[in-house]
RNA sequence: GACCCUUUCAUCUAGUGGCCAAGGAUGUUGCGUUUUCAACGCAGACACAGAGGUUCAAAUCCUCUAAGGGUCGCCA
């Protein structure tokens, strides 16, 4: 069975790299009807967040990504990790090192000067002597001194990297607390993980982790390494960079279908499709197929995929979708024409919502230059002309098509162009002269309400 | 500085020695449809980082160079 995890640090919320890398694990286990476990690194006291970590479920939750079981949190899973750390010791295979964070800062320095990697020496390895007095010693594992360290990375291929590259790392603090390198290698064997989907910035954790399955005799997973995601310009996507929550994505309009296709093919394809389902990216998806470069960001692609989830999601969902930005049509008895007449005018949510609240709400002042480009010398005898064809024919006007036909009465009546009833029309329902058709914004509004915003320019003439 | 990874249009990518004088998508340009905007349709522009090899044949394999990125913590 293929299980897959997820395993955040709770430093903050969701970053959109992040959201990538759970969809790829959460994928690969549904493609295989295996697991997808959450795990929350939050070994470092110090640093992690209730908060964060209800961030991340909260992420999960909008987008629609399930997990199997219980979170795992590794801060429950002390005695666990130690009795691991006391059978190296006892066996051997990690020893007590008394450097003081000084005496190693100071090798560091020697290091670099020497344009050396900085490294542990190893000073302790074999170290039988008594031990310095006031000093609380680190715990560290005893990493191969020769030959190379490799494994077969699921995206990038053989890697192999030299074991003196690899210093003897700390796995228990002087604290007793255990380390990140130490704990994710003892997790994920405990907990059955057999792929680690996770980051390119975990390449050079993935020997030290090896070093660990080796010491205690676990059967290693696979690594797939991702390369990271940059911003437009091809840098490291920062908080600089705007939108890297999750969750801004919701606010700002998206739809997480349409986020979630986005970043499926942020490094991955499937020959040249673009649009994916869900089911459709949970049956086709193979980290075979990965990429083995990194990404650039882009927000235009994001929207276009917006707009076609936009365009083809059911009216009565999006209306559900459109209550959060104030938009409440649910019982409208024109909900249908409402949004088809609309949704092809936003590429977000929001922009959606702006232009139904143009249709719903009166104008309450009309834009100005649209307004002198509209009204003409003969305008207002036109529009008077139109409103009394509105409200002798008012019992039959319905749907579209029936405000179509008058109009082009009208029109035929008076021998003028379209644009002549068309743009002040416009400016007299929408307050502007984009926007939505008028068959359709009349057969919404009804013919009452159409004619009331007729008066209302009417009145400014 | 050391080690490792990457490199196809502006962007996401297809491509695993011949089907590639490089395909799709976004964006962009022009035209059409339209009372407007949008949407849609059609047409166009835009790429194998560079240099050397190997081969009858290279975007694909090898070497070097360059550029970008990652990692070097008692952080994760």
């Amino acid at each position: 069975m293929i299980v897959t995890r997820f395993a955040p640090s709770p430093t903050g919320y969701l970053h959109i790299g992040g959201l990538r890398t759970a969809l790829f694990s959460w994928l690969w286990a549904r493609r295989n009807n295996g697991k997808f476990l959450l795990r929350i690194e939050d070994t470092d006291m110090a640093r992690n967040s209730e908060e964060a970590t209800k961030a991340i479920i909260k992420a999960f939750e909008w987008v629609g990504m399930d997990y199997d079981g219980e979170v795992v949190y590794q801060s429950k899973r002390f005695d666990i990790y130690r009795q691991y750390i006391d059978q190296l010791l006892e066996e051997g295979k990690a020893y007590y090192c008394y450097m003081t964070k000084e005496e190693l800062d100071e090798l560091r320095e020697t290091q670099m000067a020497r344009k050396e990697r900085p490294r542990y020496d190893g000073r302790y390895r074999d170290f039988k002597g008594t031990p310095p007095s006031g000093v609380e010693p680190v715990v560290r594992i005893k990493a191969p001194i020769w030959g190379d360290i490799c494994f077969k990375d699921g995206v990038k291929g053989d890697i192999c990297i030299a074991s003196s590259e690899v210093d003897d790392f700390i796995i228990a603090r002087s604290d007793g607390t255990p380390t990140y390198n130490f704990v994710v290698a003892i997790d994920d064997a405990l907990m059955g993980v057999t792929d680690v989907i996770r980051g390119d910035d975990h390449l050079y954790n993935t020997p030290k982790q090896i070093v660990v399955y080796n010491a205690l005799g676990f059967e290693l997973p696979r690594f797939s390494h991702l390369a990271m995601i940059n911003n437009e310009e091809g840098k490291k996507l920062s908080k600089r960079d705007g939108a890297t929550d999750v969750m801004d994505y919701k606010t700002n309009g998206f739809l997480a279908e349409a986020l979630l296709n986005f970043l499926v093919r942020l490094g991955w394809s499937h020959g040249d499709q673009e649009i994916f389902s869900i089911e459709e990216m949970k049956s086709l998806f193979d980290p075979q197929n990965i990429n083995k470069s990194a990404s650039s960001y882009n927000l235009d692609k994001l929207l276009w995929l917006n707009s076609h989830y936009i365009k083809n999601i059911p009216n009565d969902q999006l209306a559900l979708l459109l209550k959060d930005f104030g938009v409440h049509i649910d019982g409208h008895d024109k909900l249908e024409l409402l949004l088809d007449a609309t949704k092809e005018r936003g590429k977000t949510l929001v922009e959606l919502s702006e232009q139904i609240n143009l249709i719903l709400n009166a104008p309450e002042s009309y834009n100005e230059k649209d307004y002198k480009k509209a009204i003409k010398e003969d305008t207002k005898e036109i529009l008077n002309n139109f409103a009394a064809l509105l409200r002798s024919s008012q019992d039959s006007l319905h749907l579209p098509c029936d405000y179509h036909a008058i109009l082009e009465k009208l029109v035929a009546a008076r021998e003028i162009g379209f644009g002549k009833i068309g743009q002040p029309l416009r400016v007299a329902l929408l307050g502007s002269m984009t926007g939505a058709g008028l068959d359709e914004i009349m057969s919404i509004l009804g013919a009452d309400e159409t004619i009331k915003r007729i008066d209302k320019l009417l009145s400014t003439l």
